[in-house]
DNA sequence: CAGGTTAAATTAATGACGTTCGGTTTCTGG
DNA sequence: CCAGAAACCGAACGTCATTAATTTAACCTG
């Protein structure tokens, strides 16, 4: 019972990030221990740290799994509103609703990550959450491209998109959404139409900010 | 060493609470232990469990409090903006991000609280949270009354207003934002100024949301 | 004012968890 | 076939939240 013969090798950092996955959304954060993730895996729970320096840092593959496929979803809806942007972000922006509501307890580990003392330097460098905002930032300079908001800082707007909708399902998870009991794709959705409107409404007249 | 004598009775949910805030901005969450509250304090770790039913609970004290100095705040500002429902909204805001980039980990604490299963079956009717929400939703209530908006649901349109600035603060305080070195509170007020053009542009045609 | 009960702490103990250590088995290169 | 590296396990350690047992002060009740 030591070194595994190589036709019993596994997987275990893949095993670990979907065990831990899977744990996550059912047990909550505090669920999630090194043990019973071992224990899912199949492994002990010193095998772990053979993979990842600690705990920390394995729920930070988890948070950057969760951002690949929030990007893999996006890219999906990318492909088919080219040549639409008003249509792609709204998509996109369905999209990220529906991803945060499906994968709620995931959703909050990506934005609310462990530190990470190794990358406290430079966390915009290795985040993966910054991915998908590159996308986003994308989508809005298509809408550019198109005559919408044609004078603003694409990096800007892009923020103030993604705020909006990561504020509403942050809250809408939390139970702070207005009318809890009722349904909460419809509100997000309501929420997504909003933010884009701010694009929309600027076609005729100029944003109306004063600062 | 038992039962103090009365001359030295303390204050000790005050000082717990005061003590765990403090800790939680110099340390981070996982500082916030119940041997260094106590040592704040000036008592053993057991005498907290005689004021807060587990670590959790006092959690949510601090997070509560967290929120009745927000709506203090809130409560100051509409004092200074009486007649004026566009500006007490957008000082409202300011002061919102203000309060979240002075206080970042109660912030993070005050909208990821620790789960409580006491509470669970209503979260609604014991969050300190909805009770700024209620502020917001008046302030909405008097811009409907000045013509803005006239035909939306003010818990709606307060809800968006919320989780943009909301959403904006958050991805700030994970360094999220675009430039995060750049000024963090200018930002903050751009956002709330593009949230308040949503109600602004309203007053001349309707809103062009479609769902 | 004596004596018992309650209240509010204390120190000591428990149990879960993250993490490290030492040893053992398997793989790999010569 | 053999040395060294790699991968894993069981046991052990330290920290932390929490509970148990105990002590002392305050509060009645006569």
């Amino acid at each position: 019972m030591a070194r595994p013969r190589k036709q019993d090798e596994k997987d275990i950092p893949g095993l670990a990030i979907a065990s831990a996955r899977c744990l996550l959304e059912k047990d909550g954060l505090s669920g999630v221990t090194m043990a019973r993730i071992a224990a899912a895996v199949g492994c002990s729970a010193p095998a772990l740290y053979g993979h990842f320096r600690n705990r920390d840092a394995l729920l930070r593959a988890v948070h950057d799994a969760g951002f690949e496929q929030l990007v893999r979803d996006k890219v999906a809806v990318a492909a088919q509103t080219a040549g639409d942007p008003i249509g792609r972000l709204r998509e996109g922006g369905r999209a990220y609703v529906a991803f945060a509501l499906d994968n709620p307890a995931l959703y909050h580990l990506m934005f609310n990550p462990p530190p990470l003392p190794e990358f406290a330097g430079n966390p915009f460098e290795h985040d993966a959450g910054m991915a998908s905002l590159l996308l986003l930032r994308r989508a809005v300079e298509a809408a550019q491209a198109a005559g919408y908001l044609p004078a603003e800082d694409a990096d800007r707007v892009a923020f103030i998109l993604w705020s909006t909708v990561h504020g509403a399902v942050s809250l809408m998870l939390q139970n702070r959404a207005p009318h809890p009991a009722a349904d909460r794709q419809a509100l997000g959705w309501q929420v997504v139409d909003s933010a884009i409107s701010l694009i929309t409404s600027s076609r005729a007249s100029g944003p109306s900010r004063d600062a």
